[in-house]
DNA sequence: GATAACGTTTTTTATTATAAAGTGCAGTCT
DNA sequence: AGACTGCACTTTATAATAAAAAACGTTATC
């Protein structure tokens, strides 16, 4: 009923390597200097001189410190389960809903999925608040959560709301001004893209990592945190569902090189007007897949 | 150190009432009947039972459960403090933000505002968690939440995303069919921007709610989840902010009726160009508002 | 013999208690 | 005077737990 003391067996290591590179008989730094190498609050060095001297390595007395002997293997402390970073669950939550086709409406049980992503439970509470704010799930009437999204409606809304948004990108990337880094960075996925085109029949499943790397290229033109934010979430969602819906998989990369090779054919002749054509074409034929592959799985 | 039993309580009140309007000696529905009624599991329901046979309210073996006398108000159970909603403390928050202008990269204690609002930790955590997700606060590297928005980039962004929103949905109501209800709708709200621009000089004040009508009004047409989760979330950060801001109050909205009313203008005519040029003045308007506004705070 | 209700057990959620970590300040040492 | 320590206080992350919900046989009723 506390919290994990990892940051404090990190912190200890960290001093102990530390005294690995002095001499005994050296002085320790201060307090301050020690938890501002360790990224630690003064509390957490303290425990830590605390037990260094408790186990001889050092001995401590007011600001004076010393090394007394060289730290060994044994005195590190072992260091429990490793932390994993919410853009991790993410994914890894997002994964699961398509691997499994979990129904829009599903009860969302914070237990089971704590045990299941081996995640603490609190951490899936926040993490269901941030998405329950783009209206992917949904708090119930007597408590717990419920899956909202991943219906037809769902798919039409998203892959819209992502049109209006990329469209914007787009033109904007059109009037970039020439010496803006964005446009060799172009001219460099235009040569992967006609080599991915090359070979098609045999390396279509890389597509998905190019087409991710073409619409982040894209939309990291605009300088806008909500943009962004958005834009995150929906890349995620599209990724995992493109991963998921092998249907076609070879005809529909092909296409969509072709589609990309357009839209990157308008920018570069600066063409705005063109970009957005070309743009909302290939926006089309994503939303046509992404609604499709729903319907795939309702009928399975 | 567990939930709230008010459910009970809630439940346990309203079976009183129901008992209320049988006569001693009725026979008392199901527990599956009573748990729907009361929106209530059949936990709860067992529990409310159990009280009342103890209490002499009724009899109760098996499936026969018997009214013996009718309530009193003495048997009615005390319930305690009233739930906040969420978009509440959604509300106290801003108001809070903008109120004391608190400067961007302070660190919001939990703690603090848990007592400051009257609202548990957990609640506040998910809530900042949502918020993040808008980039409106951000979590600490070494714990705790920052506040990272309101500084003159912020309030760019937002404008700017608020305009891409808005503008696409002038457009959809510029061409929405004419037996919309959107149309009367906006016939009504021109009448309201009329009268109130003949007695700006005292109402001014009551601008602040049209505002807010008219733009939902607007923003209505749009039938999709995301667009409405965001421009929740905008309009709340205007409606606070111009709340606050009161410089020149009484000009700001004179003109602000104006550049509504040249909206309704071309909207009426069916003109989606002039309307989206129209529209783009009043949010251009709007962004100089907002960034003015914090710049004299920032001053002060 | 099917359906609805009950009694009981298991699971899950919301909330609290608490150890761990962080913060601030008065006093001390150099 | 400036940096450092000792100590008290605050805040956060996390586990424990009572309340509520859900699941599951069993029993009564039509």
């Amino acid at each position: 009923m506390a919290r994990s003391d990892t940051r404090y067996r990190e912190a200890f290591n960290a001093i102990l390597d530390f005294c690995a590179t002095l001499a005994p008989g050296s002085l320790i730094p201060s307090e301050q200097t020690l938890s501002e190498r360790t990224n630690v609050s003064r509390t957490v060095v303290r425990r830590c001189l605390a037990r260094l001297q408790e186990h001889g390595v050092i001995s401590w007395q007011g600001r004076e410190k010393v090394l007394l002997r060289m730290p060994v293997r044994n005195d590190r402390l072992e260091i429990g389960a490793l932390k994993v970073s919410p853009e991790d669950l993410e994914g890894r939550f997002l994964d699961w809903i398509l691997r499994f086709d979990i129904p829009a409406g599903t009860p969302l049980s914070i237990a089971d999925l704590s045990r299941k992503f081996e995640v603490p439970q609190h951490e899936l509470k926040e993490f269901l608040a941030g998405l329950s704010r783009f209206g992917l799930v949904a708090r119930r009437p007597k408590g717990g959560w419920r899956l909202s999204g991943f219906t037809a409606d769902f798919a039409v809304e998203l892959s819209d709301f992502r049109a209006l948004l990329e469209l914007n990108a787009v033109r904007q990337a059109a009037n970039a001004p020439p010496d803006d880094p964005f446009w060799s960075a172009l001219s460099d996925l235009r040569s992967a893209h006609v080599s991915l085109s090359k070979r098609i029949d045999t390396d279509y499943h890389s597509f998905s990592g190019l087409d991710e790397q073409f619409h982040q290229r894209i939309n990291g033109i605009v300088r806008n945190r909500f943009f962004k934010e958005f834009q995150k979430v929906i890349s995620l969602i599209f990724h995992y569902h493109y991963l998921w819906n092998k249907a076609d998989e070879r005809e529909r990369n092909a296409a969509a090189i072709e589609e990309h090779l357009a839209i990157i054919d308008a920018l570069e002749a600066r063409d705005a007007d063109g970009a957005v054509v070309a743009a909302r074409r290939h926006l089309d034929t994503s939303k046509m897949t992404l609604l499709s592959s729903l319907r795939y799985h309702e009928l399975a």
